[in-house]
Formats: structure tokens, sequence, C-alpha cells
RNA sequence: UGGGGUGUAGCCAAGUGGUAAGGCAACGGGUUUUGAUCCCGUCAUUCGCAGGUUCGAUCCCUGCCACCCCAGCCA
């Protein structure tokens, strides 16, 4: 592994200010609001914020921001804990939430109305729109901004009393309704919420809103960077106002990076649950998804997804990145750590017309090509066979070298075949082979010099076990499924293909592998979570025969 | 049309006043009883465009163009 010779800017940044001042802590937080579950667009936050306090010898908050009591759930935040200890990361005694800092929040924006820099407002939400303006035109003042500070206290201490339903008036921060940054047009700092809080119950019916809570918490800890992702850029203005106003003792800064896109798949939260409320996958840690459980179930290796963020980067560029990336990781990963099966996904039937009835024949397999180490286990051989149907072609093009009719193929650590004769059912459809196998090319013994140019895989018929696999495709037919008005249309209807495959007989075995590779149909692993004994393709292996099937299609 | 950002290959991504790293993809070849793995090689006279400064510009300056984000009592 050789060094990296470059870092993000943001490493750049810190660097340089170690560089003036090595007295400089590095503090991070990856602060998730509980309302889902998270995806590959929170690993990339994760990995930047666990990555960069680690190699600094700093420190890392796991916060939760449940600022927002009607949208979150004890549910959520369990699974993100799960999660982001799943893929390796440790916060310590460093688990925080917005909502611990309830009351400090009160008192900072008692402060700033004391200092005439916040008032209550009892327009409703509809003139506060239209007092806003528009990207090109200033807003105006509301009509209850000049309130005096003595009265906006005495309002806003009702307000955390309960005397005002929902939705009847905000605080404000008074910052300038003219601002060319909408941001800064006298924001909500609170509103009132008469709702069950997960964590504080119904201590509270006023909460802060997120640029308040989220700038305080981040002094409250002593954050030095704070990390987001570029839709807050415009944010930063008032989240350093609320840090200067409040006059925390602590200063930290907001450093913006693009989100991650991943082709062909979805990272929104709220776009997930749209699917999983509307039935389309089976919930957040459907394989299909690249939510964080969703890949582990899929079988992703955690050290892939953490492979994967570090060759991603970290710029303030729009990026789409191709799904290859993330699946090549995968099959990086598997290649070296998985050992090797056999399993036929959709069988043919071969009779060996020269080979006994009743006769089994125990031949070694390696359990991995390139570390003989990982030892070797038996496969029986009989009369009686099951080959994956799409080895057999009976037009083969030119370069197709696995069977055909009067063709020969070596069947893996086992013997040369040859096909003498196709058996088809009354639609023609192909539903045997008879084929014939010669003696002296048996693996490993040297007997013969015959070479033959291709080599498939095989089950016994008689000793195969029966088992559901299912294969998974992207779940999108189109690369950006987050900007099209119906994502419903844009499903790929195949994205899951549940198939009756036929496995080797060592899965029968106490210890046979949870993780595998089907040789030559890519890498598998057990399904934990399905009630029936069912496994999961995790990725497919590449294949330069589809390529080159996919070039003559298009020639 | 206001404000904030971003433009380096098909996709990511370094670089910086001295002549364009790396990865993925693609392509060509070698090894191979997985059309896998592995190995070797090819792949930007040019950095959104146009001017300017300079001996020299992807980098500095000016103008333009394209794309993204912002008008929640969501985060």
């Amino acid at each position: 592994m050789s060094e990296d010779l470059s870092k993000d800017f943001i490493r750049q940044i810190i660097d340089q200010d170690i560089l003036e001042d090595s007295s400089c802590q590095v503090v991070t937080r990856f602060p998730p609001e509980p309302n889902g579950f998270l995806h590959l667009g929170h690993a990339k936050s994760i990995c930047l914020n666990f990555g960069v306090a680690a190699e600094k010898n700093g420190i890392t908050f796991l916060r939760f921001d449940d600022t927002n009591p009607t949208k979150e759930n004890e549910i959520f935040v369990e699974s993100i804990k799960k999660d982001v200890t799943w893929l390796g990361f440790d916060w310590g005694k460093k688990l925080t939430h917005a909502s611990d800092y309830f009351e400090q929040f009160y008192l900072a924006a008692i402060s700033l109305i004391e200092k005439n820099l916040a008032y209550v407002d009892e327009s409703t939400p509809e003139e506060i729109k239209i007092s806003r303006g528009t990207l090109t035109k200033p807003g105006i003042d509301s009509p209850f901004r000049s309130r005096s500070a003595q009265e906006n206290l005495d309002i806003f201490k009702r307000m955390r009393n309960g005397e005002f339903s929902d939705g009847k008036m905000i605080l404000r921060a008074k910052i300038d309704m003219a601002s060319p940054n909408m941001n800064l047009r006298d924001p909500a700092i609170y509103r009132i919420r008469h709702y069950q809080h997960q964590r504080t119950a119904d201590k509270w019916c006023i909460y802060p809103m997120y640029d308040f809570a989220h700038a305080l918490s981040d002094a409250f800890e002593g954050i030095t960077y704070s990390l987001c992702t570029l839709e807050f850029e415009d944010h930063r203005p008032l989240y350093n106002w609320f840090v200067k106003q409040v006059e925390t003792q602590h200063c930290p800064r907001q450093i913006e990076f693009s989100r991650l896109n991943l082709a062909y798949s979805l990272t929104s939260k709220r776009k997930l649950n749209d699917l999983i409320e509307k039935g389309v996958v089976d919930g957040w840690d459907d394989p299909r998804l690249v939510t964080i459980s969703g890949m582990k179930r899929r079988g992703y290796p955690a050290s892939a997804i953490l492979d994967f963020c570090k060759r991603i980067g970290v710029t303030k560029k729009d990026n789409i990145i191709e799904m290859g990336v993330l699946e090549n990781c995968v099959r990086k990963n598997l290649g070296d750590t998985s050992e090797r099966r056999m399993g036929v996904l959709k069988p043919l039937k071969v009779t060996l017309s020269n080979y006994d009835e009743g006769q089994v024949e125990y031949l070694d397999a390696q359990n991995h090509p390139n570390f003989p180490d990982l030892g070797i286990r038996k496969m029986p051989f009989c009369r009686e066979l099951y080959i994956e149907s799409s080895d057999f072609l009976e037009d083969a093009p030119r370069k197709f070298f696995r069977l055909k009719p009067g063709g020969e193929v070596r069947l893996r650590y086992a013997y040369i075949i040859r096909c003498d004769e196709v058996i088809k059912n009354s639609n023609g459809e192909v539903i045997e082979l008879i084929c014939s196998y010669d003696v002296d090319t048996k693996s490993g013994t040297g007997k013969s010099d015959k070479k033959v140019k291709g080599t498939i895989h095989w089950v016994s018929a008689q000793h195969s076990i029966t088992s559901e696999v299912r294969l998974y495709d992207r779940l999108f037919k189109i690369p950006d499924p987050a900007n099209v008005d119906d994502i419903e249309a844009s499903i790929n209807p195949h994205s899951l293909e549940i198939v009756e495959a036929e496995l080797e007989s060592s899965f029968a075995e106490e210890n046979a592998p949870k993780v595998f590779q089907l040789e030559r149909n890519g890498y598998f692993c057990l399904d934990n979570m399905s009630e029936k004994k069912s496994f999961n393709r995790v990725v497919t292996l590449r294949d330069s025969w589809a390529k080159i099937e996919k070039q003559a299609l298009n020639s």
C-alpha cells in the first residue's frame, strides 16, 4: 500500500491550523437527526468526521440532533448507533443530544431577547412568508419587530409555559429583513410544538430551530471543525451570528463539502422513506438500498464501505459516483477473504451416459485458488449433474467456449465432457444434455494432455442442496432517480430476482461459510434477516464475456 | 434578475507561475482448470470559454458561459 500523497482541502486546512498553532485541538461531531436510517452519504460524513479527528488524536462526538420531536424516534437512535459501530467507529463517552442542551438554548434565547436581538412574532406563517420577500426583493419588517425586550421576555416565558397553541407565534432573531442572504431575514429560533419528545417527553413545548441549536451545540461541546454539506454554506453567516451574539466561550468553525451522489441510487432520507412507505422496497434494510443496514444485509463488508469513502475523496464539487466504484471496493475486499464454492443458479441437467449409475467419486476442490492454505473440500461426482443453463448454447457464437452440441468443456476439478445429445421439451426448450466424459482427463492426474478452452462449474444432482438465492440488480433504471418527479416509474422491475439454486453438498456442513464466492457467479452471503435459509448475491464477478456479448449486440 | 458556491479525461481526484499524480472505467497483451484474480502496457500538447500580465499561465488579472444551493414555524 502506497501512502496517500494528497489530502483533501479540509485536512489541509487543519494541517495549516496546527502548523500555526500546535496547541490546536481537533474536535468534530457527527450530528444525525434521528428521523431515519443512515445511508452511504452518512458514511462519507462519518469517515470524514471520525477520520479527521483520529488522525490528529482528537475526539468526535456522536450527537443526535433531536430538535424536532414530530419526526424523530428511539428506533432511529438505536439504528444509528448500531450502524456507526458496525462501520467501526467509537464515540467513547461522547454521546450527546441537542436535547441535552434545551435549558442552555432557552437561556441563550433569553440573552438574545435581552440584547434586543430577538423578538416574538405573532404573525401567521403565511404573513411571515410574504414579508420575507423573494430572492430578488428584500423582505419587510414584521409589525412585531419593535416590541420591547421586556414584553418579548414575558411572552417568550409564557410560550415556554405552554400558554399558547402550536403555530401561534415564534421567536425570531432580529437581523436584517433586507439581507441578500435569505437566512438572515429574521430567521425563526423557536417554535411551539405540544408534542412528546422521545427524550424530554412533555417537559418542553417550545423547540429550537436547527440553525440556533446546531451552532450552539457545537460551541458548547468545543467542536473545532463543524463539517457539513454544501447546502449549509448560506447558513454559515447565521451560524457565526449565533455564536457571536450568544457570546459562547468557544467559537467553532463550519466547513462545507459536497454531498455524495451515487448513480442509479438514492441517498435522501425523505425519498427512501417514501419508497419504504409505498412498499416499493421491504424496509430500511432492503439489500437494494444503499442504507448502511441495507448494505450490511446485502453482504457488503464495512471495510469495503470505508475503502469507498476513501476513494471518492472530499471536495466542494458536485459529483455523481459510478456504481462500479462501490462494487469494485466490495469485490476487492471479498476476493481475498472469501472461500470458493460451487453452485448452479439456473440448473440444466446433464447425464453422463458412460458414467456408471450409482458410482460416486469424491473430488478435491480448492477453497481458494490463490491461497492453498485455505485447504480443500471434497465434491461428490456422479452420473447426473447440474450445470448452469447459460453455459450451454445450441447455436453458439465463435468465441463462446463453453458447452455446445458436439463440443467439449472441462468440469472444474473433474473431467472433460462432450455434449452428445440435446433433449428438449414440447416447447422446444432444452431440458437435458446427454454427455460423455473422458476418463483420462480427471483433474490432477495428468493422464491426458487434452486441452479445452472452457471450464465450467457443476454440482452433483444427487447430492446438491436446493436453496433460495436472491439476485439483486440496481434499484433504478436511470442514473439520477433523485431528479425525477415520478420515482416509482424509474424503478428497475428486475432489481430482485429470486431463484432456486442447486448448491454443492458442503453447504450442509455445520461450518459452511456464511460469506463465499460461488465460482463464476459472484459473492454471496447468508441472509440473516429472512426466516428461511436464503442467500443474497452481494455482487457479481467482473464478467468480460457479458461485455463481449453486449458489444456484439450493439454492432 | 439578489446572494452563496463549483468547473482538470466517461466517472472520481491531485497539482501549481516552470511544461498535467493516482484510482475507477475503457482499450491492447500475458498468466490462469473461475471469460474471476493477478501482471504488463495504452489512455488530457491540455485544465469551462475569451482576452490580458509574464520568458513562461491550469495556476495571477479582466470579462463571459455552464451547472448546483437558498424564499420551512424541516434538518
